[in-house]
RNA sequence: GCCGGCAUGGCGGAAUCGGCAGACGCACGGGACUUAAAAUCCCGGGGGUGGUGACACUCGUGUGGGUUCAAGUCCCACUGCCGGCACCA
């Protein structure tokens, strides 16, 4: 009687197995494999199949180096502080504590059912005190060593969400949590200087493994570039505009200059008859959010009535205002050269002011521009500089206007220091007294963690300080230092601030002492392998990259990158690449399909719908599919004979082993899968011609398919006559090119580069026989004179004829 | 506007270095088994034209050109969709 598959039995039967032995036992003499996936921030919502993808992909990963020796690192954990528990806590009047706890418990059970292996010994949780008293320590260790400061400034703020935030979460001007307008708000804000940080951030991309896409969008981000800072004078007067250009070579083009409306000189720059305008300008910008004024299709300004002096040829030059011109980049202020930038030439053109073209491509004048020239050139009207290119003088303008005491070389970031303060309450208390003596004083090591209190309304106040400062208890306190009448800080981190160094915790979480032990941090990381989605591409990865390079500045650990290599798993969508989400009503939950077709399929599925590191619509459909071919490789092993070993298995063998394997480590998982199905299409074939397959073949394919599908592979091991698991000394497989090789091989025959039918040759034959062999199946097919017999070994005899 | 990525049957997708386009699967059609259905197994499917049915010819990987004996793959120009940045001087 025949064995039917049936995947609650297999799947139940070991998974108890698994919890009485484990498979990953921690033998530290073999090379660490640390495995990351980015930890979940656990929602009610639960999870839906999209989640499931990151997850199977990343376990497949981490079994398949499992079988190939390695000492797996592989945990999981929870971001757990943030928004939304907030937001169901003021709604439900529920502790954030326990709606999070509840839903880590729902979630833990969601994800005990895709039988990843994690090593929930492992397991973080962010608002655990135990964890977040590092979280605190990391901030007072930036205190302590001026990268963490307090600063009063506009800084963005989210209206809906009623706090601030990091520049990195404004999205096209709209806050990336709710997508709520972000207006400014002068507030006293935490920063931390990852600015200080740039260049490595920019420089040590070269060392990652990563998507170019994901360094290209950091690299974008942080925005370096290089020029010079230019110093003009104003005409009468003993101010001095300074301005950052890119392009120094472009200094005799300077016709006139742009300063921002906030900028300091620029109520003071407007003379008597235009001093009315200009104070309408200053008041009509400060009135605008950002996004209106980046959706202006115009530019807009006004003359100040003043005049600045080009240091190079005393020209005077009017000075404008306008908001084209940002007052947090570079000094706020612009020269501008109409000539050869097209922001300032649209300006000249609708202000009438003059344009004088410096660089030609060709060294002549062009007497009527229509637009800008950007490009390089032979430098004209230009003095001294005139007939040099212009990309020496872009190199050598600024050593020439430093040794006249005329502006220096300078570096520029678009990034800015991070925002660090929520006015929210479930974060991290930001661990600082303020004292009236002694001013912001860092919380001592011995007293942390700052528990985050209890509170009677989690309601954020929207007045820019945090629900904490109600608490009068909480916030008065004693000076660390002098001892006197001091108060807390109420603002509390991000969540960010718990999501850049959880992957150090995990390898020493119980550590009482240390936020890591150095040699245990130093021996498992940095992580091998980090899977998630790209949505962190310039947040929690940039984040943590400053996180561990600092660590690494202090010694807490001795390498300064995390994440060695970097994989984004594409997003599932339901239908037309909508993405899956309860209000759209469109989210796809794996228990029903867990439960009807098992674990194994649906991990199979997941890989199966597309290539991993692209977007896929989920069609339900599908899953049938990989189901039928559990079924039938279940009945070739299980339901099968096992019999003596032949030829055509041999070189069955290898070439499946080659294949899946080069699939596998490709990290093309959908074809790994297809390889499965076409190999085991092809065993059936040979099984029934020769009345089975041999043992090694059948242990071939399932060792290869336990990381995918762990559960059936385990039956069927244990089927072909094993008492360990699959996964425990058994190796994965390994392919001998010789023996893929088959006798006899198909070539297709071309004439004139059209397919005209194939021929069967021995594979060691000469070019020579190939060529008669091809002639002979061709026959009348060739019809003139031959040209060119060309004969591409193994695939392909073509054949050039002329009529 | 700038910078990336993608475009292949009814559908999801495959195709190392340029070498038989459409692997694998879904859906569909036919057959076997069955009283029947489901399940399972086997077989067949890019389009067009002609022919008697296993045959021939021809077109075919977003569009138009090019390189090559040979192009989904390389080059040039363009179109559409998706993503990132968006006055950073």
């Amino acid at each position: 009687m025949p064995v039917l598959y049936n995947h609650k039995e297999v799947e139940e039967k070991w998974r108890r197995r698994w919890e009485e032995v484990p498979v990953n036992p921690k033998d530290e003499k073999k090379p660490k494999y640390y495995c990351l996936d980015m930890f979940p921030y656990p929602s009610g919502s639960g999870l839906h199949v999209g989640h499931w993808r990151g997850y199977v992909i990343s376990d497949v990963w981490s079994r398949y180096k499992l079988l190939n020796g390695y000492y797996l690192i592989h945990p999981m954990g929870w971001d757990a502080f943030g928004l939304p528990a907030e937001n169901y806590a003021i709604k439900n009047h529920v502790h954030p504590e326990i709606s999070t706890r509840k839903n880590i418990e729902n979630i833990k059970r969601q994800i005990n059912q895709i039988a990843a292996l994690y090593d929930w010994d492992m397991e973080v949780n962010t608002t655990d005190p135990d964890y977040y008293k590092w979280t605190q320590w990391i901030f007072v260790k930036m205190f302590e060593n001026g990268l963490a400061y307090e600063k009063e400034m506009p800084i963005n703020w989210c209206p809906s969400c009623k706090t601030g935030l990091a520049n990195e979460e404004v999205v096209g001007g709209k806050c990336e949590r709710c997508g709520s307008e972000v207006t400014k708000k002068d507030l006293r804000q935490w920063m931390l200087k990852i600015t200080a940080y740039a260049d490595r951030l920019l420089d040590d991309l070269d060392k990652l493994e990563w998507p170019e896409k994901v360094k290209k969008m950091q690299t974008d981000w942080i925005g370096r570039s290089y020029g010079a800072e230019v110093e003009f004078k104003v005409s009468g007067s003993d101010d001095v505009i300074t301005v950052y250009t890119t392009r120094p070579d472009t200094l005799y083009g300077a016709t006139f200059m742009v300063l921002a409306p906030e900028h300091e000189l620029a109520k003071k720059l407007a003379t008597p008859d235009h001093a009315e305008e200009v104070d309408a300008y200053i008041k009509r910008s400060a009135s605008r959010s950002s996004v209106d004024r980046m959706q202006d299709k115009e530019k807009t300004g006004v003359f100040t009535g003043s005049y600045a002096v080009n240091p190079l040829n005393g020209a005077l030059i009017p000075i404008w205002l306008s908001d084209y011109v940002l007052i947090d980049y570079g000094t706020g202020a612009i020269m501008c050269v109409p000539a050869h930038d097209d922001r300032d030439f649209e300006f000249a053109k609708k202000f009438d002011l003059p344009i004088i073209q410096v660089i030609s491509p060709d060294g002549v004048e062009n007497p009527d521009l229509t637009e800008a020239y950007v490009g390089a050139g032979i430098m004209i009207n230009s003095g001294s500089w005139n007939g040099r290119k212009s990309e020496e003088m872009k190199a050598e303008a600024p050593h020439i206007m430093e040794e006249r005491g005329l502006g220096r070389k300078k570096k520029n970031y678009k990034f800015r220091d991070w925002v660090f303060s929520r006015q929210r309450y479930w974060g991290e208390p930001i661990p600082i007294v303020h004292c009236d003596c002694c001013g912001a004083v860092a919380v001592p090591e011995d007293q942390l963690p700052v528990l985050l209190p209890e509170v009677e309304s989690y309601e954020p106040t929207g007045t820019g300080e945090s629900p904490l400062a109600a608490i009068d208890s909480w916030v008065n306190t004693t000076c660390p230092k002098c001892g006197g009448p001091a108060k807390r800080e109420t603002n509390t981190m991000p969540q960010w601030a718990g999501s850049s160094w959880y992957f150090l915790r995990y390898v020493d979480n119980k550590n009482k002492e240390a936020l890591v032990d150095r040699k245990i941090a130093d021996s498992m990381l940095p992580v091998d392998m980090y899977i998630g989605g790209v949505e962190h591409a310039v947040l929690h990865l940039l984040y943590s990259r400053f996180y561990t390079k600092f660590l690494y500045d202090i010694g807490v650990v001795g390498f300064d990158e995390p994440f060695h290599r970097l994989f984004n798993q594409g997003m599932i969508t339901g239908k037309n690449g909508i993405k899956m989400s309860k209000s759209k009503g469109n989210v796809i939950s794996p228990d029903d399909l867990v439960e009807n077709y098992g674990c194994d399929s649906l991990r199979l599925y997941e890989l199966f719908v597309g290539p991993p590191e692209l977007d896929s619509e989920w069609d339900e459909r599908g899953i049938d599919g990989v189901y039928r071919f559990l079924t039938r490789l279940w009945n070739l092993v299980i339901n099968g004979n096992v019999v003596a070993e032949t030829s055509r298995m041999e070189k069955l063998r290898h070439n499946m082993i080659h294949d899946i394997s080069e699939r596998l480590e490709n990290f093309s998982m959908n074809t790994a899968v297809s390889g499965f199905m076409e190999y085991t299409n092809k065993m059936n074939e040979v099984a029934r011609a020769e009345g089975g397959i041999d043992q090694a073949t059948l242990e071939a394919v399932v060792t290869m398919l336990a990381p995918f599908a762990p559960h059936i592979a385990e039956e069927m091991w244990e089927h072909l006559g094993h008492d360990k698991s699959v996964f425990t000394d058994n190796p994965w497989p390994v392919f001998d090119t010789e023996k893929m090789k088959e006798d006899t091989i198909e070539i297709a025959l071309q004439v004139n580069g059209k397919l005209k039918g194939t021929v069967s040759v021995a594979a060691d034959a000469a070019k020579d026989e190939v060529i008669a062999a091809a002639k002979e199946a061709l026959g009348n097919k060739v019809a003139g004179t031959i040209v060119k017999e060309i004969y591409v070994p193994g695939k392909i005899v073509n054949i050039v004829v002329k009529k």
